[in-house]
DNA sequence: GCGTATGATTCAAA
DNA sequence: TTTGAATCATACGC
């Protein structure tokens, strides 16, 4: 028998304390075969305060049975557990990173964000995914908030009566300072448990989550026409140097409603594949040289500024294409 | 089903 | 960090 086992059983001692005798002792007797720790921590509280309406005697054998239900078994593997376990730090990082720890900053919508930036497509592609996913981050969010906050609830509940019990007890023998400590100290590790396997499953979760999401990474979806058109006018009306500042792209990507990757991706992709093959892309170069020579027109003549045919730097589409000049 | 187009990713170089 | 080049994976048209 160790400490904590003779600790409660002294509790046998115990005599005429006034309390009534209220609930049914065999309701919690049942409970020693309730050794999960699976068990509703609901009802563990309600065995305790059934506990604290027994006689004393009834008292005794509830709360030794509860002990050894609840404690006793777990005690052995807490204990060696003292240092902060790096496994809980990792999950604590993970939670945190992922924005279902710690303040809500945005954390589970940044995460998505990147994702979904990674997962490409435009956002009113992507936006249904993506709401998904934030819906589900703070679903589950929510859930892993409520049992905390419930766990902890039920720790402090759970060390109040375990101390009001051994204070009762400290009247007919000594209970030094070092014993209660010791006792909520194992409480607490058995809570903290409790609370590792919560993270673990919520962790569990995320990762599913996650991984659902960018499986979906490489799911490629063309942009509609009407960005195309932008990214290409873009392109050919700068091809001497079709290297967009970050503001251009920003200005583009917001045209287009697409990422600013996104435009980096594309304008990526269109130099490397024109430089390859020039000849092949001679006949759009020339359609969205004459779009932007007309479109020009067409905004001096509204102007009224007929003499100035703003056409950028393309012009020389006809006869021999301009080289992309190396950086 | 196949070939091509296209967006995304990876990796090395500048 | 950005870009070029190669490559992958998927969409699309035939």
């Amino acid at each position: 028998m160790d400490d904590q086992t003779r600790m409660l059983a002294g509790l046998g001692g115990l005599g005429g304390l006034s309390q009534a005798d209220v609930g049914d002792p065999d309701s919690v007797r049942k409970q020693q075969s309730l050794g999960q720790p699976q068990q509703d921590i609901g009802d563990i509280l309600q065995q305790i305060m059934a506990i604290t309406d027994e006689s004393l005697d009834e008292a005794q054998a509830s709360m030794e049975a509860l002990f050894d239900a609840y404690f006793i078994s777990s005690v052995r593997g807490v204990q060696e557990e003292d240092p902060p376990d790096p496994q809980i730090m990792r999950l604590d990082n993970m939670l945190l990173a992922e924005g279902v720890s710690g303040p809500e900053k945005g954390g589970g919508s940044a995460a998505a964000a990147a994702a979904a930036a990674a997962a490409g497509g435009s956002p009113n592609d992507g936006s249904i995914e993506h709401s998904d996913y934030r819906a589900k981050l703070a679903q589950i969010r929510q859930i892993y908030h409520s049992e905390l906050e419930k766990y902890e609830q039920a720790c402090s509940e759970f060390t109040n009566h375990v101390m009001n019990l051994l204070r009762e007890q400290s009247r007919t023998r000594p209970i030094s300072p070092k014993e209660i400590e010791r006792m909520v100290a194992i409480i607490h590790r058995k809570f903290s448990s409790i609370q590792m396997q919560l993270k673990q499953s919520t962790c569990e979760a995320v990762m599913i989550l996650r991984s659902r999401f960018l499986d979906a990474r490489r799911k490629r979806r063309n942009f509609n026409k009407q960005a195309t058109e932008v990214l290409n006018e873009y392109f050919y009306s700068h091809l001497s140097n079709p290297y967009p500042s970050e503001e251009a792209k920003e200005e583009l990507a917001k045209k287009c409603g697409i990422t600013v990757s996104q435009v980096s991706n594309w304008f990526g992709n269109k130099r490397i594949r024109y430089k390859k093959n020039i000849g092949k892309f001679q006949e759009e170069a020339n359609l969205y040289a004459v779009k932007t020579a007309v479109d020009a027109a067409n905004v001096s003549a509204q102007a009224s500024q007929a003499n100035s045919p703003a056409t950028p730097n393309s012009g020389k589409v006809h006869g021999s294409p301009p080289v992309i000049s190396s950086r």
